[in-house]
DNA sequence: CTTGACCTTGACGTTGACGTCAACGATTAC
DNA sequence: GTAATCGTTGACGTCAACGTCAAGGTCAAG
C-alpha cells in the first residue's frame, strides 16, 4: 500500500509517516515511480508508535519497540530495551505525579492565605 | 538599582527581565543614559511572578497577579482575577494529575502484558 | 587612556512532533 | 487532453521562556 492508505488505515498525517522515517523508525521500499511501499507489518510499526505517544513516550522511547518488533517479536515490549524504557518511564510518571500534587498543595496553600474565605473545593482521590 | 542588581537580588537573569519587560509584566523608567532604572516594588514585582512560574503558571497567567500588586494590594492574589486564575490553574492542576494516573496505570498494565515476570513495583501513595 | 564591568537593542537557537504551504511529477478517470 | 487525486522533496511555522551571541554605548578606577 502506498502512503495515503497507510495513513488512513493508522488514523495519522502522511506527514507524520514521512517524520517517523525521517527519524529512521519506519522505512519504506520505493516503487518504480519513487512512491513510498508499505506492507502490513507497516502498519502493525505505525500502530506501536502511535499507541505509544499517547500515553507519553517520546518517539525516541519508542525506538526499541519498533525494533522488537522488527526482529520477529509479536510484542513490542517483550524486549528488555523496552523494558528498560517502561521502567524508566514509570519513574518519570511517579516523579511528575509527585511534583503536580506538590504544586496542587501549593497553589491550594496560596488560594487560602490570599483569600481566607474562599472554600477549598477539595479534589476526589480515586 | 540597575538592571543587574535587580536581577542578582529576584536570582534570574537580566535576560528574563528585560523579557518580562517586553511581555508588559513589568516597566521600567529610564535613566539619562538610557538604562533601566528598578525600585524596590520592581523586586516585589519579581519575585511574585518567579513564585508564580516555579508552581506551573505561565507568564500570561501571572499577569493579574502583577496587577493587582501594582494597584496597592498587599498580597498578588488577594484580588478577584488572580483568585479566578488560582481556580483555574487547580482545575487544570488535577486534570494533569488524572491524565498522568491514568498513564501510569496503562504502561503498567502494558508492562505486565508484555513481560507477565515483571515485578509491579508499586507506587507508593501518600 | 584604557581596561573592565556594566548597560543597550536586535536577532537567532532551543525542544518535539508534526502542520502547512510551495512547486513539482505520476496516475487515474473521463 | 485535462482535471482530480495521488505522490515527491524541501523548508518555514508552531509554542514558552528565555539562552546566547553580536555589535556597540557608558562609566568608574587606575
Amino acid at each position: 500500500m502506498r502512503i495515503g492508505e497507510l495513513a488512513r488505515r493508522a488514523g495519522i498525517s502522511t506527514r507524520a509517516l514521512r517524520y517517523y522515517e525521517q527519524q529512521g523508525l519506519i522505512t519504506a521500499r520505493r516503487a518504480a515511480n519513487g512512491y513510498r511501499e508499505y506492507g502490513e507489518e507497516d502498519l502493525r510499526l505505525v500502530t506501536e508508535i502511535r499507541s505509544l505517544l499517547t500515553v507519553g513516550f517520546t518517539l525516541e522511547d519508542a525506538r526499541p519497540f519498533v525494533a522488537c518488533l522488527r526482529a520477529g517479536h509479536s510484542s513490542g515490549g517483550s524486549c528488555p530495551e523496552s523494558v528498560a524504557v517502561y521502567r524508566r518511564k514509570l519513574a518519570e510518571i511517579d516523579d511528575e505525579i509527585r511534583t503536580l500534587l506538590a504544586r496542587r498543595a501549593e497553589v491550594a496553600a496560596q488560594l487560602t492565605t490570599a483569600c481566607p474565605g474562599c472554600p477549598p473545593r477539595e479534589q476526589e482521590k480515586k
